[in-house]
Formats: C-alpha cells, structure tokens, sequence
DNA sequence: TAGAATTTGCAACATTATAACATTAGCAAA
DNA sequence: TTTGCTAATGTTATAATGTTGCAAATTCTA
C-alpha cells in the first residue's frame, strides 16, 4: 500500500463505502450513539469519493433526495460523525471526508491533490511525534493538531488527462 | 528563547511591531512591490497583537479610522500581505497572524493557545521533514503545508487569570 | 404508558469571502 | 505635458459557509 494508495489508484470503491458503513454501524454501537437515517445517509454521501464534500453540497443532495433539509441538519449530522471519529473536516477546503483509520486513535494528516481533488488520510506518526516534539519545547500542551499538505498527487504527476 | 517564547510572556510588543513594519519595507522594496498605505495599516493592525485577527475585525477598524472600506479592499490588502509572506492566514481560525519568521523561507507551525488566543509561530524543521517523509511515501509532491496545533499555551497551564 | 432525553424541522440570522465593473493613482514614453 | 498603460482602489451586490433558538417529533427508560 505505499506508494500509490488508495485513492489515487482505481479499486473498488463500493467496498471502500459499504466498509466505512459497516464499521460505522460498529463504531456507534459501541458509543452507544444512534446513527440515525440521517446521518447514515450523510455519511454516505461524504463517502461517495475521496473528495471532500461541502456541508452545502452535501445539503443539495438531501435535498435531491426529497428531504426536507435545512443547514442545521447537515451541519449536525457532520458535528456527530465527526464527534464519533468518522468524519474529518478539512479546515483549507472547508469540506469534509470520511476517516480512513475509524480502528486506530489517531490525528489524521491529510494529503489532498489540488489537481484532482482526491484526499489521502495518513496516520504518519513521525510527523504527529515530530509536532509534539515541537510543542513540547516550547512547554505547548497540544490537543488537537490539524496536518494538510496540499500539492500533486502521484497519479496527476504522471498523467496528463485527470478527473 | 526556548521555553516560553514570545507571545507567550510579556514582552515589548511595540518592538514588535515596529520591526514588522521595518521588515515589512525592506521586504517589499527587494519584491519591487509598493506597501501602499492601506495594506500598511492592515499590516500593522494585524501585528496589534498575536492574536491573529478576522477580516472582519480588520474591516471594522479600518472603518473608525474613517477610511472608507469594503471587504474587498480588506481582503485584496491580506492577499497581497501574503504573497509577500509577511502575514499567514490560520485556517483553523478563519484568521490572520502577522509573520515572525520573514527572513526565511519556511513553512509555519501555528501553535495556537486555545485559553488566551495567542498564536506562536515555529519553523520546526523536523516537522516539515517528517511531512516530507510522510508524503514521498506516497510519492505525492507537497506545495504547502497547513499545521495547526490547538492547545494549551504555557502562561495559561500554570495561571488561572488569563488574557 | 408517562416522563425525560435526544433528535429533527424550521426560520431567521451571522460570518466569511468573492464577482463584476467603474474609478483613480502612479509612472513612463511621445 | 499630454497621452497611454498598469496597478491599485472604490463600490455594489452576491455567494458561500456556519449558527442560534425554539417548537415538534421521536426514541429511550422506567
Ligand atoms: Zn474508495
Ligand atoms: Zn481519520
Ligand atoms: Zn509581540
Ligand atoms: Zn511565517
């Protein structure tokens, strides 16, 4: 899986979602947390490719769907996807993605192709301890850490059609 | 300066300020670019503090200064403040922080205390490297780096009075 | 089933950012 | 010094993103 992982290379991409809805189901079970049609569906649709999803686009297909759906229902069902570690906001797009690491505890660094739009979630504990190593000299106690790298991903480097 | 570096314990903010400002000519001169009086006052509101600023906040001053702004020319004075790499937009935060490193070319570690709102800005080598590292795993080119660490300053761990 | 807690619907609003186009200031060649 | 070019600013409107507050409905618990 190094280089050239997941969503930068074609797979079978329903497996990728019925999985994260799977484990989803799992997760929430555990937190005894409800994932209710909503937010399943809101779930669903963040995963419906490795590109961020706005609250907003996500919104219009709710509504495309016929439901009745307003700002706050998306932006909720977002708070309690990502309260219960299945969704990622990513905070220089403004957009949203699913976890690709809901099994580990773990801060996500996200790798996101500005020319195809994909994003790559990476545990990189290197980096994380890197960054605690850092905070630490400066008698920082860090609580949460936001890592996007934006840039080229391997397939756009090669290729000279992208989607 | 190790630890508890600036904007963490007093300090001469003044010093600061003015040495921005001085920079922030020199900087502009070498770039032949003109630090036209409005993006020098953005600049220098912006350094008011380490508390990075919104457009917003930027606008509203500028409007009891009785220059007669919209957001547009906000917005046009940050954009060119940072191309020249003399301001740095936190995404986190939908804000911007005036730049303490303009002599080198660096990529920003953003520690930002979530209790007084002080933002430290590090080079952190190590960090970028272990990015780096992280993405050429992947074999993805990094452009730009966005790491924001939210936490716990020092001053605010050992107080319970805080700014 | 009654009561409590969570979730949703809904309307209005707040904040952040950009588009489009007219106007002006700075500068240099004719 | 007038002309013409470019960069910068003014102006208006609008887009995009995110929140608050309250009432109704649903689900859980006892
Ligand atoms: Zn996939
Ligand atoms: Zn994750
Ligand atoms: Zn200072
Ligand atoms: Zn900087």
């Amino acid at each position: 899986m190094s280089p050239s992982a997941l969503p930068y290379r074609p797979h079978n991409h329903d497996a990728c979602v019925a999985q994260a809805l799977t484990e989803a189901r799992t997760i929430c079970q555990q937190h005894n947390a409800r994932l209710t049609p909503t937010r399943e569906r809101v779930l669903e649709l963040i995963w419906q490719s490795h590109k961020p999803l706005g609250a907003y686009d996500v919104l219009a297909v709710l509504a495309a769907d016929g439901h009745n759906a307003a700002p706050p229902t998306v932006y909720r069902a977002l708070d309690f996807l990502q309260q219960h570690g299945l969704v990622h906001r990513i905070a220089s797009l403004n957009a949203f993605v699913g976890c690709t690491h809901t099994d580990k505890k773990h801060h996500g660094l996200f790798l996101i192709c500005r020319c195809c739009g994909n994003v790559l979630e990476l545990t990189a504990p290197g980096v994380s301890d890197a960054v605690q190593n850092a905070a630490a000299d400066e008698a920082f106690q860090p609580d949460n850490m936001t890592i996007e790298v934006s840039g080229t991903c391997p397939g756009c480097t090669s290729d000279t059609t992208h989607d």
